[in-house]
DNA sequence: TTTAAACATGTATATAAAATACTACTTAGA
DNA sequence: TCTAAGTAGTATTTTATATACATGTTTAAA
C-alpha cells in the first residue's frame, strides 16, 4: 500500500513553498534542494498549476509560487488531486472480473476505511505542516535565509 | 493507493473457504472459480498456511480448510499479514533519502490516516463479509450445492 | 534585440515490484 | 503404485511508475 511518489513529490513542492514564503522557487532548484528528478518534478508542477494550487511564471527570475494560502490546502484534497488511482482492489477499477462483486461486501468496507483515511488527512492543511518547525525546515531544504 | 493481488487473492480464498464451511476446496478449484493464476494463488495458500488462518491437507481428496471461525478472522489482520509494504511514502521505508525527514510532519499525519484506515478493517471479520449473502456467494463462486 | 533562464509538452526508455509460469519434489489416499 | 493434491524455489513476464530526452515557448535582463 503505496503513494507514488508522484504525489509524495506534490506535497514536497508544495511544503517547499510554504516555507519559501513570498519568495519564487524554481523547479530546478527544488529538484537539487530533495535531490530528485527535474523532470519528474516538471511534471507534477504542471499538474499543481492546472489544479490551481500554484502560480508558475516562465521566463528569467521566473518560478514558482503557492496560489492559496496553505491554511486553504488541505492534504487530503493534494493526495485525491494527485493519486491518480485510488481504487484499492480489481472491484473499483475498470475492467474488473471478480466474479463476486455483487454479493461481496469487501468493496463497501474498503470504501469505509478509505473514508477514515481521506478523512484524517481533510483534518491537516499543508499550514500544519510546517507548524513551528518552518525555521528547521528551511535549514533542511537548504533555503538560503529567512524568506521575504 | 492500491492493495496487492496478493492481499486481494488472500481474503478471496478466505472467503472462498468461508462459504464452502466444512467442506475441503482445492488451490486448483478456487483459481478456477475466480479465474486467477493457480500459481500465484499458491503462495497465497502457503502464507495463510504458515500464519494459522487455514490448514492444508496434502494427497488426494486433499485441500483446504479454515483454520478458525470466520467470526475471528479480521479482516485488518489479514491485510497487516498480506500486505508487505505498507510504508505509504518514502519516510517510512528503508533506505529513506527524504532530507526533510527529522522536521516533517507528514510522516505522524499519515500514520494517523493508515491507523484510521486499519481501524476500520480491524472492525470487521470474515463472517461480516458473508453476512446474510452466503448463497449468493455461493451461486457467483459456483460451489456445487449447499456445503455441508 | 539577443541571450539565457525559466516553464511547457510530448515521447521514449529504464526500473522495480508484482504477477505469473515453470520445474521438481513430497505427501497420502484409492 | 498411481494420481491428485500441496510444497518450494526459480525464472520470466507484465505493468505501473519513474526518469530521461528532445524540443518549444515565454520573458526579463544585458
Amino acid at each position: 500500500m503505496h503513494l507514488t511518489r508522484y504525489t509524495d513529490y506534490a506535497l514536497r513542492v508544495l511544503l517547499y513553498l510554504a516555507v519559501k514564503g513570498e519568495e519564487r522557487a524554481t523547479i530546478h532548484e527544488i529538484a537539487e534542494s530533495f535531490g530528485v528528478s527535474r523532470n519528474h518534478l516538471m511534471k507534477v508542477v504542471q499538474d499543481l498549476s492546472h489544479r490551481g494550487y500554484i502560480t508558475t511564471i516562465r521566463g528569467k527570475n521566473g518560478g514558482l509560487l503557492l496560489n492559496r494560502p496553505p491554511e486553504e490546502i488541505t492534504l487530503g484534497g493534494v493526495v485525491r488531486d494527485t493519486e491518480h488511482e485510488l481504487g484499492l482492489v480489481e472491484c473499483f477499477r475498470d475492467h474488473n472480473e471478480c466474479i463476486i462483486t455483487p454479493a461481496c461486501r469487501l468493496k463497501p468496507i474498503l470504501n469505509e476505511a478509505m473514508g477514515a483515511f481521506m478523512q484524517v488527512l481533510d483534518g491537516y492543511t499543508l499550514a500544519d505542516m510546517l507548524g513551528r518547525r518552518q525555521p528547521q525546515l528551511a535549514r533542511l531544504m537548504q533555503i538560503p535565509t529567512g524568506a521575504t
